[in-house]
DNA sequence: CTGAAAGCGCTTACAG
DNA sequence: CTGAAAGCGCTTACAG
């Protein structure tokens, strides 16, 4: 039970080392090349051989060592994923999703977490995807935004996937999340609750999220005859604290707002705690809409109305399509899911408008 | 500007191929097993050769190819994260002070979320250390506290650390969260604004963590004359929704607590919930204590006094650990940091007690 | 349908 | 202090 601290000799006194390619073709009396074709599931091996083969790949636990496949294939078999979103839950989900949709591929995950304002943030994410030499990088907002990281990519040539609210890039190198449905989505509920003064707060304007979700607030809201006038609109930068100043303002104005939109649920908390402060219940005085469905929506009181957005799906699509992209040959591969769809989550921050 | 979709062709037009170690050593005249000598900083080599050596790689932008390294020295250049904490914030912290510990390495991080109670748990962990060979793993609790986990590591020889709040395993695989002093802290705080009457709130009690915290709580309580009554102790499951249930429950007893500990702070948050319904007042009624210092702690109101547990700096101790165990030759690496300490962190949920 | 040779980019004994 | 040979475990042309 001797422990070994020698990186070298790995395994322990049975000196059980993993079987290779080498001990598949003998004891198939085949060549090492043949055993291959099988691994790579080449159609040019008779039947018969090939289940021969199998039987003993499976009978002595024999799989083909990534490594080698890769320095022969002049690629790794590593997916990263590289974000800058700061909402812890947004990326374990997003890791969790990739990994549902990596499952039993063979391939695994590596994080790059970045930061776009960082002068070096580029040069890491070249490094990051070319030195081990990644099979593919999916990128999530706002990184998967940035016109630079997408001039890499290319010049490098690793298969990739950018997620965003808007098309970007091609269709077979996108996933799409509509959040101007989304948006929509949470004017039409405000609407029909019969709300006509309506307050909103943004996140940063540099994030298509954010612009996307207010576009398509203002959008349905003006189709049902209602406006958004300037000075019911504030800027906060996703956070709760800015959530609770934004909606301190805006309970300022006259006539009141009766209800807030919030570009996502941790500023929709801060709304939460201003209406509450202020001396105004929610949703009586004050409706409260938020944005994504993350844990602090539901761990608030009351507990926020908000629009889902499908995280771990969104990483699972991404990881497949990605697959798709990195294990085809020269024909591009059969048009993938593409987008995912947003969708109204009814709690009891919204509730009828008071006069 | 043409994209190129299949992955053998990596390069562009250019056909600008990455410089090898064969380059190397043709520009700098010498073969290339010296070459290799000095990316492994082998002492062997005349220093005139090896600064020549190095400026040529600088100039050619030479940097080896970790999978060729990695075939050759029979493990990779991959850093794995394995953990079943299902707090994202503690998730997210822990793979940014890894990232940080291996900054300028050369090692990539990968991650393998997992959950113990999975029958195929083992099996899973097994291959994800064994497939891509890699370099050493990370371990949080409670996975890091798991028997057979271990078993596993020292019988296929990777290099490890275990993550935990006591010492589960040699000093040389642990980093040590010392949740015991932690629990201390908050008894002390407690008892010295005069609380008498207190109530706990436990994790899981699986959780080492969870009895640690209690622990030490409990000892410095009896230090100061004080008792935890059993009917003042409530097992919650860590969540916010366990919190607010055992919360409602302490506040039945009589006498009435006039502080409650929670041993995290989501089932602190969710405490503070309870006793606002309960129609009383946070601290001016009932004192709440917090352990973590997550976000929630701060985006509740009164923001919670709590224990901070210095997550990514464990994450930073644990990736250089384990950097100095990988790279160490025979020799057991210098005697490294080996514990952290969680600091009391006052905020206004707790205050004098009131008669 | 199958195989012998050469190679991916590096390292480990073994010499000198 | 330095190098030629063999090898890590796989794959890609090239033959047949």
């Amino acid at each position: 039970m001797a422990s070994d601290e020698n990186p070298p000799l790995r395994r322990g006194p049975g000196g059980d080392k993993k079987p290779t390619i080498n001990d598949v073709a003998r004891l198939a009396g085949v060549s090492k090349k043949t055993v291959s074709r099988v691994i790579n599931q080449s159609p040019f091996v008779k039947e018969e051989t090939r289940e021969n083969i199998n039987r003993i790949i499976a009978e002595i636990g024999f799989s083909p060592d990534p490594q080698a496949r890769g320095l022969a294939f002049r690629r790794s078999f590593l997916i990263g994923l590289a974000y800058d979103n700061p909402n812890p839950q947004y990326v374990v989900n997003m890791q969790l999703g990739m990994l549902d949709g990596m499952r039993g591929s063979g391939y695994e995950l590596v994080v790059h977490p970045c930061n776009r304002s960082n002068p070096t943030f580029i040069a890491d994410f070249r490094r990051f995807i070319e030195r081990q030499r990644l099979a593919g990088v999916v990128l999530t907002p706002s990184a998967s935004e940035d016109d630079r990281v997408k001039a890499v990519l290319h010049e490098v040539g690793t298969p990739y996937i950018r997620i965003a609210s808007v098309p970007v890039d091609d269709a077979a190198h996108m996933i799409i999340s509509n959040d101007r449905v989304g948006g929509r989505a949470a004017a039409r509920h405000l609407a029909e609750l019969g709300h006509t003064v309506i307050g909103f707060i943004s996140g940063p304007t540099s994030f298509r999220s954010s612009q996307e979700r207010r576009g398509g607030f203002e959008d349905e809201l003006k189709a049902r005859g209602l406006d958004l006038a300037d000075e019911y609109v504030m800027h906060g930068a996703y956070t709760f604290e800015t959530g609770v100043s934004c909606a301190a303002e805006l309970l300022k104005r006259t006539p009141r707002p009766t209800a807030i939109f919030a570009a996502n649920d941790e500023m929709a908390a801060g709304a939460l705690h201003a209406v509450v402060r202020a001396g105004l219940k929610c949703p009586d005085d004050v409706s409260i809409v938020g944005y994504d469905d993350f844990q602090i929506a539901s761990s608030v009181w009351p507990p926020l109305t908000t629009v889902r957005t499908p995280t771990r799906e969104t990483g699972r699509m991404a990881a497949e399509k990605l697959i798709a992209l990195a294990s085809a040959g020269a024909e591009p591969p059969q048009q993938a899911a593409y987008e995912t769809s947003p969708a109204l989550v009814v709690r009891e921050s919204t509730g009828p408008a008071r006069r």
